[in-house]
DNA sequence: TTGTGATAGTTACAGATGTAACTATCAAGA
DNA sequence: TCTTGATAGTTACATCTGTAACTATCACAA
């Protein structure tokens, strides 16, 4: 039995995933107590400018009840705006307020740091290898996405 | 403000590894109604024999107290066995029953052909790019481990 | 021997998650 | 108009998770 878990893909991939999530996550959670459901919608959010919930959960990979409750949260701070739909009464335009831009402008500069310093790590021909590594790896799992489970 | 969510690493690793999970764990899910935690402990105790849970929880980078609760269910379906070491009371020797060695005997190969049926979908060097890319992640990211924080 | 700090492992609790069921709305055709 | 099936989004429920606190044991030194 040749199966060991070290040497196993999905296994280091989700350690790795784990790690990395860890490490980001601790930007968002000490400085705004956010969870990575709030900081992606956040994101998805600031990027975008204004989209569904359901954009968000294709845009983000996330569950319809992830986002939903991210939405509702993130509502209550204030930081995300609603607009319903006038043709189609079932959609709701979802926006970051003034304080929901700027918080996304004062977490987004760091994140992007971070990242940077998690790649300066490695040397310039070493991070374009980890990111074909990526892209290959997005290729044989045929990342397209839509509204996914994230456990498993 | 240019973070996107799709071409921001941590995303992309945490997407990547929750389909490849959902893949993975269809296998172990489906026939036997495994959770990951105790697909885990099954393998690192087929592979390795016998181990403690702490042992188990740093070879599989689980936390402990799952690591405690996966035991706790399969030493219910009676594939682990406990027993108490002679010279130092607190540990536990864990290992497989014949029913537990049996389940892993049947698992692993189909674990072990799915991984290459999905990397079979790459080129062979496509595939060495990969993994390449997947040891430099884990050493920008300092992976060593212990029980280690999952989520984030 | 007694006390201190570390370690192995379990459990109570609160928070996060997915499934399934639900409401409300829409489109399109009979 | 009425029906059917699809879609946007929310919520009840059970399950899973980590934190912190706990028990029990050990090593070691006063």
């Amino acid at each position: 039995m040749d199966l060991r878990l070290e040497t196993f893909l999905p296994y280091r991939l989700n350690r790795a995933a784990a790690m990395s999530s860890r490490q980001f996550s601790h930007i968002y959670r000490h400085e705004f107590g956010l969870t990575v459901p709030e900081w992606r919608v956040l994101a998805t959010l600031g990027h975008r400018g204004t989209a569904s919930a359901t954009g968000i959960g294709r845009d983000s990979a996330m569950h319809k009840t992830k986002v939903s409750r991210a939405v509702a949260s993130l509502q209550q701070r204030r930081w995300v705006a609603r607009e319903a739909d006038e043709a189609d009464r079932r959609l709701e335009h979802l926006s970051l307020t003034p304080a929901g831009r700027a918080a996304f402008a004062r977490l987004a500069p760091k994140m992007l740091a971070f990242e940077e310093e998690l790649l300066g790590r490695l040397t310039p021909r070493e991070q374009r290898e980890l990111l074909k590594g990526l892209a290959l790896l997005e290729k044989a799992l045929g990342v397209k996405m839509a509204g996914e489970k994230e456990a498993g």
